[in-house]
This record gives C-alpha cells, sequence and structure tokens, in this order.
DNA sequence: GCGCGCCCCTTCAACGTTGTAGAGTGCGTA
DNA sequence: TACGCACTCTACAACGTTGAAGGGGCGCGC
C-alpha cells in the first residue's frame, strides 16, 4: 500500500538502511548518494511510518497534554502555548480532556495510552497529597503543571499563586480599596490554587494593616464565567460592602462583572475589580479586565523542555525540578488604567 | 523494560497469542484461560504497546484533528465536542493548528504525521476551490469540516450557513428591524462561511422586500473579537445609520457590542446584534448574545462517524457525503429576549 | 464408528523501521 | 610498505503485536 523504505532503497539502488540513514541525516553519506535517495523519496511520495519508528526506537514523537477542560479559556490558552512549543521541538500533542473529574485524572496515567506516548504534561486539578503514590507509580515521564502536589516526585512548573495573588491585592490597596473580596476560595484547601491565592491575598492585607474579614472571602467551587456570576450575585444581595474583589481567575471575574453591570454599580468606581490567567477576552470585555498573566508561553515552553531532557535521560534518576513562571500584573480599565485599545489582534 | 505479551504469556502459561486473544475479546477462550491471563495482566500491569500494535494493524486509533487555532473559542469548543465523540469510539485525536496559514494547512496533509494517524478530521479556512487537486491527493481517509469546498472528493459536513443568516436576518426582521448591517463579510467570496452568510442575508432582505443596501454590507477580514471592534468603530465613525447588525460570527459580535456599549448606544433597544457560532461566552455578555447555534455536537459525531466508516472500508471506493447539520436560534437579550441566568453551568 | 464442525489454543511470520556489527575503500602517516 | 583511521555502505536482527494457518479434542448426527 504505502511505499516502504524498501520500496525507496529499491528505486535508488542501494540498502534500505542507507535511506533511513539519508532520512535521519546520518553524517557519512557521499552527496552523490544522498541526492539519488532524495529524489526516490520525492519521486515516490515516501513518508516514513511513525508506527514502525516509534516500536523499533522507542520513541513516537507524541507528547500527552492532559487537562481538565478546553471550553475552558485559560486551558485552551494553555493548550496553544504547548502545542506551539511541542511543534518547535518537533513533537506531538495528543490531548487528553478529564473534565476535571477525579477518578479519570487518576485512570489516565495508567491507560494503555501512556505507551503510545513518550510523555505526559499533567495539569491536575482534583489530586493531590493524597495521590502521590499514584503519581510514584508512573514510569511515564511526566512534568506537572500548575497547582502544588505536596512532595510529588516529579518536575513540576506552576505559576507563582501566592506571590502573584499578592501583587494583585496590593494592586488594589494601592488605588484605595480596603473592603476587598477574595473571590473564589475552596474552604479548607491548602496546597491548591485556591489555597495558595488565598495565602498571597491575606499576605497583602496584613502587610497593609487591613484586617482579614471572613464575610469577604467568598467560596467558589468552581472556576467558571456562571459560577462567578452566580456567587456575585448572592454576594450582592447579602448586601455586605466592599470596593474592590481580586477574582481567583478570569472567568470568575467576568461572571461577577457581568452581574455587576446588571446592577447598574460602576466598575472601577464603585468596584475595582482583578483577575488571574490574563485570557483574551479580559481584553475586550467592559471594562477591560485587570489581571496577573502568570507567564504562560515559558510555563509551556519549560514544560516541555524539562519533558523532553526527562525523556532524553529516561532511567536515570535524578532529583525532581520545581520552577516558578514569573508573573506580570496587567493593568486594565476594572481597575482604572485608561487602556488604549490593544495594539494588535492576538490571534494571528 | 516495559512489561510485553509474552511476559504475561509466561506468567499465566499460554502462548503471546492467547494473551492477545484476551486483549482483544476474542470469543473463544475458556473461562478459566481468560481468568488466568487477566490475573497475570493485572499482576505485571500490563499495558500494550500501542505502537507495535499499530505496525502490526495498521491502525493506531488516533485520528487528527486540523484547525485554525484554538485561542478561537469556536474551534476550542468544536475540538471539545469531537474529543468527547472520539473518545466514546475508543480513539485518541491530535490536534494540529494552522494558524489559518494556507501554506501549512497544505502541509499537514501531506507531512508525516498523516503516517501515523488513520484519518484527518479537516477543518480549512484557506484552502477552496484551487486545492481540489490537492485534496484528492491525500490518501489517508479524511472528512472536511465548515467550509463548503466545492466538488470537493471528500465527505464533508457543514453548519447551514445560508439558511442560518436568513434566519438570523429574519429575526432581526421580525422584531422591526430595517436597516441591517451584515457584518463580516468576505467580498468577492462565493464558497466560504462568509459568502454563504452573505446569500443568506440577502435572501431574506428580499424575501421582506427590503433593499439591498452595499453601504450596510461590512467587510471584515479576520472573524476575532479585536477585528470586530475595529470595524465597529469604523462604522460608527462613518455615521451610516442602522439598526441592527448580523455578525457572521459571535467573536465579532462581542467586539462590536464593546465599541457599541462604549459609545452608550443600548442594545438591544437601538441597534439588536446576532451572532453565529453559540460560544459559551455569548451567554454571559452584557447583553447576552443572541446566535445561531450550528449544531455543534451533530457535526462532531458525525464527523467521527463518517471518518471512522471511511477508516473501515478504506480501499472502497464510495461517493463522497455532504450533510448539512440541523442549526438553531438562540434568543438572547440583544435581541430582546429577557432570558433568565443559564440554568447550568455548560462546563461540567 | 465415522466424519464433520466447533472450540480452544499454538506456531509462525510479518508489519517498517533502526541499532549493531562489520566490510570495503581510500588516504595520511610512520 | 604497513598501519590506522575516517568514510560509505550493507546485512542482519530485533522492537511487540496480530493475521493466517493449523492441530488436537470433543460432541453430534448419521
Amino acid at each position: 500500500m504505502a511505499t516502504t523504505l524498501h520500496d525507496v532503497a529499491r528505486l535508488a539502488g542501494v540498502s534500505a538502511k542507507t535511506v533511513s540513514n539519508v532520512v535521519n541525516d546520518y553524517p557519512h553519506i557521499k552527496a552523490s548518494t544522498k541526492e539519488r535517495v532524495l529524489q526516490a523519496i520525492a519521486e515516490l511520495g515516501y513518508r516514513p511510518n511513525l508506527s514502525a519508528r516509534g516500536l523499533r526506537s522507542g520513541r513516537s514523537g507524541v507528547i500527552s497534554l492532559i487537562i481538565p477542560d478546553l471550553r475552558n479559556s485559560y486551558f485552551a490558552e494553555l493548550a496553544d502555548a504547548v502545542m506551539h512549543a511541542a511543534d518547535q521541538r518537533g513533537l506531538y500533542v495528543l490531548i487528553e480532556q478529564t473534565g476535571g473529574d477525579r477518578e479519570r485524572e487518576a485512570a489516565l496515567v495508567r491507560g494503555p495510552r501512556t505507551q503510545l506516548v513518550d510523555g505526559l504534561l499533567y495539569s491536575a486539578l482534583e489530586l493531590g497529597e493524597d495521590d502521590v503514590d499514584l503519581l510514584a507509580e508512573v514510569t511515564t515521564p511526566m512534568v506537572l503543571l500548575g497547582e502544588r502536589i505536596f512532595n510529588a516526585p516529579n518536575d513540576h512548573i506552576t505559576m507563582q499563586n501566592t506571590a502573584g495573588a499578592r501583587a494583585a491585592t496590593e494592586h488594589l490597596i494601592e488605588i484605595g480599596r480596603r473592603r476587598i473580596v477574595a473571590f473564589g476560595a475552596h474552604p479548607g484547601e491548602q496546597v491548591g490554587s485556591a489555597g495558595l491565592r488565598l495565602v498571597g491575598y491575606r499576605e497583602a492585607l496584613e502587610a497593609a494593616g487591613l484586617p482579614y474579614d471572613e464575610a469577604l472571602v467568598r467560596a467558589v467551587g468552581v472556576w467558571h464565567r456562571y459560577d462567578g456570576a452566580v456567587a456575585m450575585r448572592a454576594m450582592l444581595d447579602e448586601g455586605e460592602p466592599f470596593d474592590g474583589i481580586v477574582a481567583f481567575n478570569d472567568a470568575l471575574a467576568l461572571g461577577a462583572m457581568r452581574v455587576l453591570s446588571e446592577r447598574g454599580i460602576r466598575m472601577p468606581e464603585e468596584v475595582a475589580i482583578i483577575g488571574f490567567d490574563d485570557i483574551d477576552e479580559g481584553r475586550y470585555s467592559l471594562p477591560s479586565l485587570t489581571t496577573i498573566a502568570p507567564g504562560r508561553d515559558q510555563i509551556a515552553e519549560t514544560a516541555v523542555d524539562m519533558l523532553l531532557e526527562r525523556i532524553d535521560r529516561r532511567g536515570e534518576e535524578f532529583p525532581p525540578r520545581l520552577v516558578l513562571a514569573d508573573f506580570q500584573l496587567v493593568r486594565r480599565e476594572s481597575t482604572g488604567a485608561s487602556t488604549a485599545p490593544p495594539a494588535a489582534s492576538v490571534s494571528d
């Protein structure tokens, strides 16, 4: 059916291995031979069979990216960044969605597909300290993205949850806000994004000598627009006064803003709001959304690089690394910056 | 390194082929043997090597989804739908982004990765009639998503561009709008989404006895929020009056709405607006966005099914099929519906 | 009591590629 | 002249899996 190395070899009058050597840029090949082989390849339209190559070499050139949900802009943008980084390094990316389901998150690192891919980039929402054993079992090279899983035996790259939340809160304090809502807490959580961001929020308050008021800490279990809208509606109905919001991600912030607008509450005059993630949508909301940009490209590139190193040095034992990506405060209208429209479309 | 069929076979005291038969649910196996093999598999943690299986069987179980850009919500949501459909059918999905680049769109259907995947789902933006030859060359089973490529020799599933745009325009006419903007045209285009949607727009005007006014047909090359905002700003600056907008997708509509809000123009009172795609964001915008839902799940499932059939019947020649997905008008605030907040979060 | 078909399992080879080992040539140096 | 080395290429085997072919054993129908 498809043409193979042998077909090319026959046409070029060389051995199959020589064709393989040409394809793989093995150095010691006479120019004329190479020429002849390349021509035969072009003539027959030869393309290497990646399954065979994968079987023989133990490498498929495919890595898995495991994320909760592509419909969540943050993960879509992360996936995009990862795919570009992978592409530059000659890798293909197979995306798996967990739907944030704990069972599925656990199942995916065992499934047969780990036999297809060379490594895993794993962005878990639900797994935590208790699952260290599970992660230790995984023999496929793996790099964790995002949450801090305490003492996990893996390389790990994360945004600076605590420092970022602290910077966000400080920003609101700087512009004169005093009753600042922490929006999106997960009560009791220690090592997840929500817990760490709450710590940063608290640190900023303390540093400024502001009280930590439980009434301003709002739990929102799922960090989507809808949930942000529902939670904000409830909060407004309660009547607890506030003048600033640190939303634990942009989607929550956008949901909350929707409700604030409905109620005729002016932003940033009456309520200033800042998010987390720097998703594209925040540039176009009304008001445009101030946010903490988590260093997405850096996260993606570092993750792929670390994974590649794990793959190349498979078998070696070397200690897990923890990388903290640089974050950045992006000031927009929702905290009083008078932004010009963005200079260019972000997509293409 | 990893355990193989032979390891399992040795432990269970059977041949490797018998293990293979158990793994693949071959029917004629004694219950006790099956039991023993399954236990050995569990004990050793055996997982099939998918490269070997792919090499031997000619099937990798992976399909490619080729799309312009994941950061575009429409495609992220489409990818999500495709991945769910694929998952239900035991397939993995490898996503490729073209960035809307014509060269890259063309290159991807030739690259070596087509040797890794069993089939392609191909959502091209830029390829058109002229590229039929290119598509005809592709031997990998392929299903086209989205645009109509005239006379392409492939299965094809598309939303109803013309009928959908007509329904959208009729909706605006029904609620009393008379100067309706076609927002996002691609002048001269015949067979792409923009061209087909413009036809639907025109049909609706004609059916209602309204004039087709060139001044109300606005070209916007790229269908992103930013481009919608820029184009709307230009239109308002020109001063051409209008009371309705059929935006050719939701992102354009959202960009335009941003500018309308800035200028203090009330929606839907002064300008009613409708989009295309039913992306999640439109539910939460202010006002929430009326839209044409293109039947995303149906598109995804039908596409995967058609592709699987092409894969199974590879070698057979049978005529290409064209499927038109059902669309739906979703009324929201931007055209005067008083929507309750959505009943549940769409994500998980 | 013989043949036939079904059940259960095995052996063998092959999928297309690349690592290993090595052969042959030519060139520079001792 | 001999030797080593670099270059160029080849033959062979192996990666882990499954299709094809086949072989015993058993039950059933005649």
